[in-house]
RNA sequence: GGCCGAGUAGUUCAGUUGGUUAGAACGCUAGCCUGUCACGCUAGAGGUCGAGGGUUCGAGCCCCUUCUCGGUCGCCA
């Protein structure tokens, strides 16, 4: 049986007025005003009333009477205009006069109410999943997820990228982020392990001659969850032949353009700024700088030279920022929180001085110093009267500049100097190839700072064999408000070069062959240049829809110790099916 | 792994200095109501105060342990 004329509750208007329609979904609400029933059904695209009156048929009314919340119905019914309109929902000016119910299926009263201005605690959200999916705000997400995907489709392929799919079983890695690993039943003892991105494959399909290729790759990392974090995640990815970085970085940005024009109706300007990786630290303390607001790092490094204050005399650099008004605003408690949230960041303390606009001042440092050294410092952070300046002192430059950033994006958010509804893309580039890092025997060595495979500068390459420390790499993120979108570069595709990495990293020939020898192997054959970027859908939707955690935009999202609490995975699975894959456990009981 | 926060009715929360029978709102159940739309009115049901232990004449409240969830640092090539 066919049901006709189904239409979805949240599209009827006034031009439907004196149609025949049914709607099919779930009870939302019941208004039982004795002889008058209004009944609002809801589906995924919003909610109509349906009216039942028992003057007008008595007995399609006491049906209507035994509705509760979430019972799935069918109505059928008239359209007609109410006689008393509701503009908060866009059906609020028609209403279907039901002429026929089917009840589907009944309910038992959910364990929250499926509303979005209904407050409820996480943890029952993701239980009961399937009931939090029907809250309106979570299906204008996924909708907008779907729209953000067929964009991206669209998009690459009007411009000759082709979509290929690669493993979901591949090999295992080594550096980077830890690997779910699958244990192979016929290679007992082996693993495969799940792709924390699709990355080898792309430069494969790249010596393939597929010169344009993208995905919407499933990723997969064993770390630990943040709010925009979650172990399964999903990249736009993609890759290009016979490119360099402004190729690669324009074709972004037409694809951000379109994404934020047809999703939020918004105009961003192309092409977006660039700013260094150096410059980022240096002006905002991040190498994803929120750019929304002002206050920018002040290095007062030079300027507390011989001021006096063995701290900041003492320590490698001295960092500040400038919070205008911060003097008149927050208190001496509040300061000493601030103190309290930079230490989290590895500074040792936090360094103040506030001022008022009635001209008093106060400092955790004044009195060491002598009125010179503290007319110097306010000058060179240009405070006056009512702000308040704080400062990091510590030997490493990048730790107090990454403290001082957070504390920037801190103090913004909590005095609310963010704006909303603005948002500024910018992309950060010339990223340094290698960061200092600790190996599993607790010996400094040097790591690749996106991956082995990232070409550097064509003015660094010489410093190879110098100072790898010093040389930058073709990487590049696209940074919105704050977040790192995505991130990509040029790869190496000279095996000279590609060597030389793998020895500025310490890999032997032979480390790096048991390792990449397939990788290494294809670029014998032919490699062209090539590059490319991959952007978090999931950081991308949770932009656009405006929510406040990466679950929000996953349909069925894992919490923060990556259980799945509805499914209850992770889960023990039977001793026949670990013998099967040669699988002891070493856990107690 | 470290640090911080939360856990009281189906839900969201309040609960004073440790003191009578643990409250409110929403939801739920029943009744009344013809224009509601977060309908209204009346009545009612509903609690292992996350769990375990301790202190005390007496614990939702204090102490210890533990579990769960969230945030954060480490981590995330």
């Amino acid at each position: 049986m066919k049901v006709t004329n189904r239409v979805y509750c949240g599209s009827l208007r006034e031009e439907n007025i004196g149609q025949k329609v049914t709607v099919c979904g779930w009870v939302a609400r019941n208004r039982d005003l004795g002889a008058l029933i209004f009944i609002d059904v809801r589906d995924r695209e919003g909610i109509v009333q349906c009216v039942f009156d028992r003057s007008v048929n008595d007995e399609l009314a006491e049906k209507a009477f035994a509705l509760r919340a979430e019972y799935t119905v069918r109505v059928t019914g008239t359209v007609r205009m109410r006689s008393s309109i509701n503009d908060k929902i866009p059906t609020g000016k028609i209403e279907i006069v039901a002429e026929e119910l089917e009840v589907y299926s009944v309910s038992e009263t959910p364990p929250f109410e499926i509303l979005d201005e209904v407050n409820v605690n996480d943890t029952l959200r993701l239980k009961y999943r399937y009931l939090d999916l029907r809250r309106p705000s979570l299906q204008r997400t996924l909708a907008i997820r779907h729209r953000v995907a067929k964009i991206a489709r669209d998009y690459f392929d009007e411009n000759g990228f082709f979509e290929i799919e690669t493993p979901i079983l591949t090999k295992s890695t080594p550096e980077g982020a830890r690997d779910y690993l699958v244990p192979s039943r016929v290679h007992p003892g082996k693993f495969y392990a799940l792709p924390q991105s699709p990355q080898q494959y792309k430069q494969l399909l790249m010596l393939a001659g597929y010169d344009r290729y993208f995905q919407i790759a499933r990723c997969f990392r064993d770390e630990d969850l943040r709010y925009d974090r979650q172990p399964e995640f999903t990249q736009i990815d993609l890759e290009m032949s016979f490119v360099d970085v402004d190729d690669v970085i324009a074709m972004q940005e037409g694809f951000l353009k379109r994404l934020f024009k047809d999703v939020l109706n918004v105009d961003v300007q192309t092409p977006f700024p660039r700013i260094t990786y150096k410059e980022a630290m240096a002006r905002y303390g991040s190498d994803k700088p929120d750019v929304r607001f002002d206050m920018e790092l002040v290095d007062l490094t030079e300027a507390t030279r011989s001021c006096g204050f063995a701290v900041f005399e003492n320590a490698g650099t001295v960092q500040a920022i400038n919070v205008k008004g911060g003097g008149d605003k927050l208190s001496r408690k509040e300061i000493d929180a601030l103190g309290e949230f930079v230490k989290s960041y590895k500074a040792k303390g936090l360094a103040w001085l506030k001022t008022t606009s009635s001209g008093e001042m106060s400092s955790s440092f004044a009195k060491f110093m002598t009125e010179e050294s503290i007319e110097a410092i306010k000058a060179k952070a240009q405070v006056v009267p009512g702000d308040l300046l704080l400062c990091v002192a510590h030997e490493d430059e990048e730790t107090a500049q990454n403290a001082v950033g957070a504390l920037r994006c801190h103090v913004a958010k909590k005095m609310g100097l963010i704006p909303e509804g603005v948002f500024k893309l910018l992309w950060v580039v010339e990223f340094p190839m290698f960061e200092y890092g600790e190996d599993d025997d607790g010996n400094t060595r040097l790591y690749a700072k996106h991956h082995p495979f990232t070409a550097p500068m064509d003015e660094d390459i010489e410093l190879f064999d110098t100072a790898p420390e010093k040389m930058r790499a073709k990487a590049y993120d696209i940074v919105l408000n704050g977040t790192e979108l995505g991130g990509g570069s040029i790869r190496i595709h000279r095996s000279d070069i590609q060597q030389k990495m793998f020895k500025a990293l310490g890999f032997t020939a032979e480390d790096a062959m048991a390792r990449f020898g397939y990788l290494i192997n294809a670029f014998r054959y032919g490699a062209p240049p090539h590059g490319g970027l991959a952007y978090g859908l999931d950081r991308i939707v949770m932009h656009l829809a405006n929510t406040e955690s990466i679950r929000d935009v996953i349909a069925f999202p894992k919490v923060q110790n990556a259980s799945e609490l509805m499914t209850d995975a992770p889960d023990f699975v039977d001793d026949k099916q670990l013998k099967e894959l040669s699988i002891k456990t070493d856990i107690e009981e």
